[in-house]
RNA sequence: UGUUCCAUGGUGUAACGGUAGCACUACUGAUUUUGGUUCAGUUAGUUAAGGUUCGAAUCCUUAUGGAACAACCA
């Protein structure tokens, strides 16, 4: 077995560490905000750095990147542990970086010492204009000049609460004529008065992400610090603050974020879907957060295969939905038990079924041997789809028509003789034979009909409540449009049948359960479900006919 | 007008100076008691121009195109 080695561009990296021996093992870190749900963007990220880690034989912490208690809350903390641990991933350590506001602190200090930071009294909207643009150089002000020890001792009185929000600022001291931005005497610490999710009230001054990140990274020798494409001006900054306090020189890494077809991925706008209503909740399963997924019936397993296939390169990308739903389906379709459930039915009376009725039985997943089979009860009337009847077929319709033969799936082969409609010419019923020794399984009819229809007795039928959902977005690449996104939210995609007409085994659908529904989908059950039975459409099946009939 | 990053079929991703491959999509056909699945096949690609080389998607130069960079956000 030779195995072909096609490795992405981090893999190179981490291998060439290895072997090079400047690492005995590697240490990754998945760094969220806790300020929103996680989404599948950050799915590809958390694949990426647990498994990389996993792969060579490597660790991963998953540390929240909480320095700005403003927008941070433990609701987003529990359901990003939540989250991760469902993708299917451990981590080593759990960590806060506000766990290291006194060690960061004491940088800060070190930095000040070291006449590499100071105190700055500058507006917010002075430091903005000082800045300069990329083609211009900013100017420093006369806050720079200020001695060492001024400097410590109003550092010092900031942690002490001296001065309201806004009042002063730590500032490092590098160049304010660098090409980068990032580099013209970034902010190191600001003033809030805010109650933080874990320090509490502890602290009125916190650091930057670009003074807590690196450091974070460094404080526990993390190896390869991988993060997406905008942070690579950040990088000189990332490296001058290691090199500066001389810790632990951690790197940073960068990938490009996954865009997807027809869906947003910043957490700003789906916050802003979520509060103006366009969703219900950060878990509506239009949402392409993880809750949302899960809910919707989306499988751990489909999720990683997606990040598995969509690769790591440096390059912007914009991945087609269709690949997610591809993935969703192949795991599924191995998986899923089949049921049979009608969505807009149409009775069918069999006039020669003189029975009571009687129990069939239909394999539970013809993909796997072992799955057994479940009983269906039959009867003389029976519900099938509105769309699998035609009074005038166009050429290569397989289903029912006058005149026309199919097969029940598991069932018998019927004939449709007459059509029965009311007063406004409307199809109320179909009158049909069934052929008696066609019956599934001990079929010695002899006849071959190319259609097999799905469908549920009607006296034996239950109701439950269907949410089929369509694209977020009418528009493919949504943050490519012009205007606001909101406008190109797709009015469709929710839609509800309340009544649906199931087989009777799914009254006992249990939520971890997954399904097909025969000819429909893939469907799970929705926690809403009590009192009552509700169905998420996961993902439709592929369907050939709607393409064949489009072309006519 | 500065700096940085990027450029391979419709989409995504390989090929590390030596036959441009894989997956999704699309299209054919076969199988099928799901118009599903499965199987077989087809279409389709190196941004451009120069150079280096026996040989360039790969190295160099220039151009073109796209993206990022000025928040007391991360």
């Amino acid at each position: 077995m030779s195995e072909e080695k096609n490795l992405n561009f981090l893999e190179e990296i981490i291998e060439a560490d290895l072997k090079s021996g400047k690492y005995k093992s590697i240490l990754t870190r998945f760094p969220p905000e806790p300020n929103g749900y996680l989404h599948i963007g950050h799915a590809k990220s958390i694949c990426l750095n647990f498994g990389l880690a996993k792969k060579y034989g490597g660790k991963t912490n998953l540390r929240f990147d909480d320095t700005n208690p403003v927008t941070e809350d433990t609701e987003y903390v529990d359901s990003i542990q939540e989250d991760v641990k469902w993708l299917g991933f451990e981590w080593n350590n759990l960590l806060y970086a506000s766990d290291y506001f006194e060690q960061l602190y004491a940088f800060a200090v070190q930095l000040i010492e070291k006449g590499l930071a100071y105190v700055d009294d500058s507006t917010a909207e002075e430091i903005a204009q000082q800045k300069g643009t990329p083609t211009q150089a900013g100017t420093r002000n006369g806050f720079a000049n200020r001695t060492i020890a001024e400097n410590l001792a109003l550092f010092a009185d900031m942690r002490a609460g001296k001065y309201a929000d806004g009042e002063k600022v730590l500032r490092a001291k590098i160049d304010m004529a660098s090409s980068n931005m990032h580099l013209r005497d970034p902010l190191l610490y600001r003033i809030k008065h805010a109650h933080h999710h874990r320090t509490g009230n502890a602290w009125c001054i916190y650091p930057m992400y670009d003074f807590a990140h690196g450091q974070s990274d460094s404080i526990e020798n993390i190896t390869h610090s991988i993060c997406t494409l905008e942070f690579i001006p950040h990088r000189p900054l990332y490296d001058w603050c290691i090199e500066q306090l001389g810790i632990f020189p951690s790197h940073q890494y960068e990938f490009a974020r996954l865009n997807m077809t027809y869906t947003v991925m910043s957490k700003r706008k789906l916050l802003q879907l979520v509060n103006e209503g366009h969703v219900k909740s950060w878990d509506d399963p239009r949402m392409p957060a993880i809750a949302a997924m899960r809910r919707r019936g989306y499988t751990a397993a489909s999720i990683r295969e997606f990040c598995d296939k969509i690769g790591v390169a440096k390059r912007e990308n914009l991945i087609d939905l269709g690949l997610l739903e591809f993935c969703v389906r192949e795991d599924l379709n191995k998986t899923a038990l089949r049921r049979m459930v009608v969505f807009d039915p149409i009775k069918v009376v069999i006039t020669n079924y003189t029975k009571d009725e009687e129990i069939l039985f239909s394999e539970n997943n013809p993909e796997d041997e072992n799955g057994g089979n479940r009983e269906v009860p039959f009867s003389s009337e029976i519900y099938i789809e509105k769309e699998d009847f035609m009074e005038v077929p166009p050429k290569k319709y397989f289903r029912l028509a006058p005149g026309q033969m199919v097969r029940l799936k598991s069932a018998y082969i019927i004939k449709c003789d007459e059509v029965v409609k009311d007063d406004a010419g409307n199809i109320t019923e179909l009158r049909c034979t069934y052929i008696p020794e066609s019956k599934s399984g001990s079929d010695t009819s002899g006849i071959h009909v190319k259609g097999t229809l799905h469908w549920v007795s009607v006296k034996h039928a239950i109701t439950a409540e269907a949410r089929l959902y369509d694209r977020l977005f009418t528009e493919e690449n949504v943050a490519d449009a012009e205007g606001d996104f909101k406008n190109y939210i797709n009015p469709n995609s929710l839609q509800v049948i309340d009544a649906v007409y199931a087989e009777p085994s799914l009254v006992q659908a249990k939520f971890d359960e997954r399904y097909q529904f025969i000819r429909k989908g893939y469907f799970c059950l929705d926690k809403d479900s009590s009192g009552r039975i509700v169905f998420n459409r996961t993902v439709t099946l592929k369907d050939g006919w709607a393409k064949e009939a489009k072309k006519a």
